[in-house]
DNA sequence: TAGATTGTTAATCGATTAACAATC
DNA sequence: TAGATTGTTAATCGATTAACAATC
C-alpha cells in the first residue's frame, strides 16, 4: 500500500518538525528510533507518526523502528529541499532584510537569487551578499533565472499588484509576510501566509485568558 | 445560550482574521454585515462565522446581521487588545530589531517596554525608541514593570535557559521565533511558536508538488 | 523462535457544514 | 406582517487515536 495521491495540509505542516527532530538526532549520533520513542520526544502519538510517514511510503522496519539517517533523507526529499529552487525577495525594509540575513535558505529548500525594492534609498545597498535591485529589473531576472518563489515583505496595499506581476513572470509560490491575505483567489499557486500580527493577537488572547484564570 | 467556557484553538486562531477584515470594513465605512456576506469576502462559510462568534456571545441581530463597529470592538475585547500588556524583546539581532521596528504592538495588544541582548556590541544601541539593555538587567525591569510576554529572538541553544528565567520572573507567554520548540513542558504558559524555517519548508513542499503536476 | 514494532484497518473524536426554528 | 438573518441543534466530514495482524 502506502503513497497517497494527495496529502492533507495537516500532515505536510508536520513534516518540517519531523525533519528538525531527526536532524538533531542525526547530529547527536542516534542511529535508530521507534515511533514510540519519537512520539515521546515530540509530544505526539506513535500512531500519528506512523500514519503521517505512511502517506509517503513505508520507511520503517517491523521489530526495529526507523533508521534516523534514512528517514531524515527521505523527508528532505519529500519536502523537496535538495532542489534548492531559486527565490527572490521583494521588499528590503526592516523585515525583508532580517529575513534575508537570518534564514538558512539552502537548508530550507531554496536559493536566494535576487532582492528587490521600490525605494531609491535602498536600491544599490547590499543584503546578504546580493545588491538590491529596482523593481523594474524583476522582469529581466525572472526571464534569466526563473525563480519559483517570491518572498513578500512589502506594504499591504502594494501586495495584490506585485503578486499578479510575479505570477505573470512564472512565480509559483509566495512566502507572504504582508497583511494582505494572499491564500485566496489564485489557482495552482502555493501560499504560506506568515501573518505576524495575527500570531501576536492569538498570543494576546491566550495570555489574557491565563490572567483571568489567576483572578478567579 | 452562548459563551463557552473553553474555546478551541482553531476558533481563537481565526479571531485576528475577523478582526482584521472588520477593521478594514470599519475604515471603508461599512455599517452592517451579514454572516453570508462576510463569509463570501473571507472565503469561509456563514455557518462557521456564526458558530465562531457564538462561542463568545450573541453579537448579531436576526434579520439584520452584525453591526461592524460593535463586532469589531467586541472582538478587540475578546482578544484583550485594549489591555496592552507590557512585553519585552529578548535578542536584538537582525530579526529582533526588525520585529521591534515593524510591529504595531499597540494595535496587537501589547506595549514594548524593554529590549535585551547578550552581546556588548548591541547593548546601548537604540531600537524602536528603547535602549538595548544587558541581560542582567532583566530582573530589575521585570520587578519594576512586570511584563507578561517575552518575544524570543535568540539562538536555539540559549532558549530553554532564557525561557526558564523568564517564567521565574513572571512571564506568562512567549512569542517564540527560535528554532527551539517551546510549546511543550510548561503549565499555564502561553506559547506562539513562529517557526519561520518550518513555514518555508512547507512552502517548499507545496511548490515542488505544483511543479511535479506540471511535468505529468 | 519469541519479541518488538511496523503498516494498516477500524473506532473515536473534534471541527466544519447544513438545516431550521426563533426572532428582529 | 413578511423577509431576512441570526443562534443553535443535528448531520457530515476529516483528522487523530487505538487496535491488531503482518513481519522483521
Amino acid at each position: 500500500m502506502a503513497k497517497k495521491s494527495t496529502i492533507s495540509i495537516s500532515v505536510i505542516k508536520r513534516l518540517p518538525r519531523y525533519h528538525r527532530y531527526l536532524g538533531d538526532m542525526l547530529k547527536s549520533g542516534t542511529r535508530r528510533i521507534s515511533s514510540r520513542e519519537l512520539a515521546h520526544i515530540m509530544s505526539l502519538t506513535a500512531s500519528q507518526i506512523r500514519q503521517d510517514l505512511n502517506c509517503f511510503g513505508g520507511f520503517g522496519q517491523q521489530g526495529y523502528g526507523y533508521n534516523v539517517e534514512y528517514l531524515y533523507n527521505e523527508i528532505s526529499n519529500i519536502l523537496g529541499i535538495p532542489n534548492r529552487l531559486p527565490a527572490v525577495l521583494i521588499g528590503a525594509g526592516n523585515l525583508g532584510k532580517a529575513i534575508a540575513r537570518q534564514m538558512d535558505f539552502g537548508n530550507t529548500g531554496f536559493q536566494l537569487i535576487g532582492v528587490f525594492d521600490q525605494s531609491p534609498d535602498i536600491v544599490g545597498k547590499e543584503v546578504s551578499g546580493l545588491t538590491v535591485k529596482e523593481m523594474s529589473e524583476l522582469d529581466k531576472i525572472c526571464k534569466e533565472k526563473q525563480p519559483k518563489v517570491a518572498i513578500l515583505c512589502i506594504p499591504k496595499e502594494a501586495t495584490p499588484a506585485v503578486a499578479d506581476k510575479c505570477i505573470e513572470l512564472g512565480i509559483m509560490g509566495f512566502w507572504n509576510f504582508t497583511q494582505y491575505d494572499l491564500a485566496q483567489g489564485y489557482d495552482n499557486i502555493a501560499v504560506e501566509n506568515v501573518h505576524l500580527s495575527d500570531s501576536l493577537m492569538t498570543l494576546c488572547y491566550q495570555v489574557n485568558d491565563l490572567m483571568k484564570d489567576g483572578e478567579e
